[in-house]
DNA sequence: GATCTATGTAGAT
DNA sequence: TCTACCTAGATCG
């Protein structure tokens, strides 16, 4: 389930379950089997995310980068380990723990420099006491690519994935198609303190829940459910289903390659009006 | 058992 | 705009 606050809460975990004392790392799998001996033994000093991107800090030099993609995954646990099973790219047994990794996109050993790189292009990560929305502000201003786009651009803010994008925008009944530079200073403002709030209470209970308690729809009469990803939504993968604010069934679209999920009730497209001022 | 799907990204065209 | 890649669970026959 990985966007930013799911990275956040893992650097957290490991962290505590692994920092300051030796970690066996291993490869059952092969893939990673020569990174894996690079850092196997030694203690873990940090952990941190930036974005969905995942830094054990075993060395200046020798750091193991993680990206989970589309559908990696870790699970934890206390010792016995128990027997590998499936594609396991990553074992990491410390003194009271394990965590098993499988699926991701990355798994490399990276050294200071290069992790310097890759943390340069990434855009400010609301979970991240450093970041400066300022910087994607600018960046925002200066393009004409929908929103929908620009807030899944990781060089724009790092950590928001497909459901806070969808999430976010229609919390603040911005239409996905409107361009970056025609977001307003305040809508902005809005919008980033509420991906930090939404985003820090994601990294806080590990699910992503949006819905408002006013719209609620076990307040609102309407029958409890539970989304298949484990959270409380508007839009994300409601296709199909009312709108829980206003009723109109939800479209689904695909746009640059992944499914965009909003209400074009709740989120009018701007019209001549704003366009004439 | 086959097929579909997914909270993602890089690289080719 | 497209394709490839990473894996497992859900869904379809």
């Amino acid at each position: 389930m990985p966007e930013g606050h799911t990275l956040h809460r893992l650097a957290r975990v490991h962290r505590k379950h692994f920092r300051g004392a030796p970690v066996a790392v291993s490869s059952p799998q092969g893939k990673f089997a020569a990174g894996a001996a690079e850092v196997d033994g030694r203690p873990l000093l940090r952990a941190e995310a930036h974005g969905k991107h995942l830094f054990h800090v075993y060395d200046r030099d020798l750091v193991v980068h993680v990206h989970l993609g589309l559908f990696g995954s870790f699970t934890e646990g206390a010792v016995p380990v128990p027997p590998t099973r499936g594609q396991l790219r990553m074992r990491m047994v410390g003194e009271q723990h394990w965590a098993d990794l499988r699926g991701p996109t990355a798994c490399e050993v990276l050294r200071d420099a290069e992790v310097k790189a890759l943390r340069a292009r990434l855009g400010p990560d609301p979970l991240r006491r450093d970041a400066d929305p300022q910087r994607a502000w600018q960046r925002l201003q200066r393009s004409q690519a929908p929103l929908a786009a620009l807030l899944m651009d990781q060089r724009v803010i790092s950590g928001v994935g497909n459901v806070y994008r969808a999430e976010i925008l229609f919390r603040h009944g911005l239409d996905p198609m409107l361009p970056g530079r025609e977001l307003r200073r305040e809508q902005w403002d809005a919008l980033w303190a509420d991906l930090v709030a939404l985003m820090r209470d994601g990294l806080r209970t590990g699910r992503i829940d949006t819905v408002r308690p006013a719209d609620d729809p076990t307040v609102t009469g309407r029958a409890p459910r539970r989304d298949r990803h484990g959270g409380e939504v508007y839009v994300y993968r409601r296709h199909g289903q009312p709108c829980l604010v206003c009723g109109t069934l939800l479209p689904r679209v695909v746009l640059a390659g992944r499914n965009l999920y909003w209400c074009p009730t709740c989120q009018p497209a701007a019209t001549g009006i704003s366009a004439a001022g």
